[in-house]
DNA sequence: CCGTATCCGCGAGGATACTG
DNA sequence: CAGTATCCTCGCGGATACGG
């Protein structure tokens, strides 16, 4: 019973360029974030250490365009922005979350496998 | 209660990098395709539509590196070599695949939303 | 505060060819 | 079949500056 007939393993399909988008270092963690609710502009980019000012706005237009995230802007002056969540963003953060977590959690075993592999590859392994 | 003193958050945080190997869309199709089993190398280099014979290579190799990929060579002739996930890889499997699946399932939301958006754009939303 | 435009360096990654 | 090396391009993404 085929509920879809996408194929993410196609280079022509629509749904590469799909898992390109949230197949990305910012945009993980941009949407990990989120699920802790709506955040300003310069909230994320305090608390996203690393990415640019240019790549944070690009990142988040996409997300915007997906439909994974709202843009919210208030008339004060100066402007406030808030991002948050869709529901279709929501269906994704479990996952997503799940792989920022898993690098926290599992550091210490990588870190081992790497020094095994290294040592492996001195010794002429 | 800390579980870990690590944050993904944080530029100079080890589990940065390993975020940026993990979120990315080669190894997640990888690691997505070896849960149905070893797969040797040609096998991937023909499912997964698009990747080049060097970018697979090196992928798996910092897969490997990594501990979440294992690589096995048989001594034949030609060689045979096949791919299989660690232990430490099957523990990340089930949120890459959710992921992967994600785009396939939700295609059509998305592109409705960037119908939508493109739409507001045109108008001068 | 938020967003975009411009410039530009750098490295990911594709094509190709060669080794084992 | 599997893997590496070389070359080269192309666009991501950082810095900066300016507009709203």
């Amino acid at each position: 019973m085929m509920k879809h007939a996408y194929d993410v393993y196609s280079d022509r399909c629509p749904t590469r360029q799909v898992l390109t988008r949230i197949a990305d270092k910012w945009a993980l963690l941009i949407l990990d974030l989120l699920r802790a609710g709506p955040h300003r502009f310069s909230a994320l980019h305090r608390r996203i250490h690393g990415i640019s000012h240019k790549v944070l706005s690009q990142t988040l237009k996409k997300l915007e365009r997906d439909g994974l995230v709202s843009r919210t802007a208030f008339p004060t002056v100066p402007v406030t922005v808030e991002y948050a969540l869709t529901p279709l963003g929501t269906s994704l953060t479990g996952a997503v979350s799940a792989v920022a977590h898993w690098a926290e959690s599992n550091m210490d075993a990588v870190a081992e496998a790497q020094r095994d592999y290294d040592a492996r590859q001195d010794s002429g392994g």
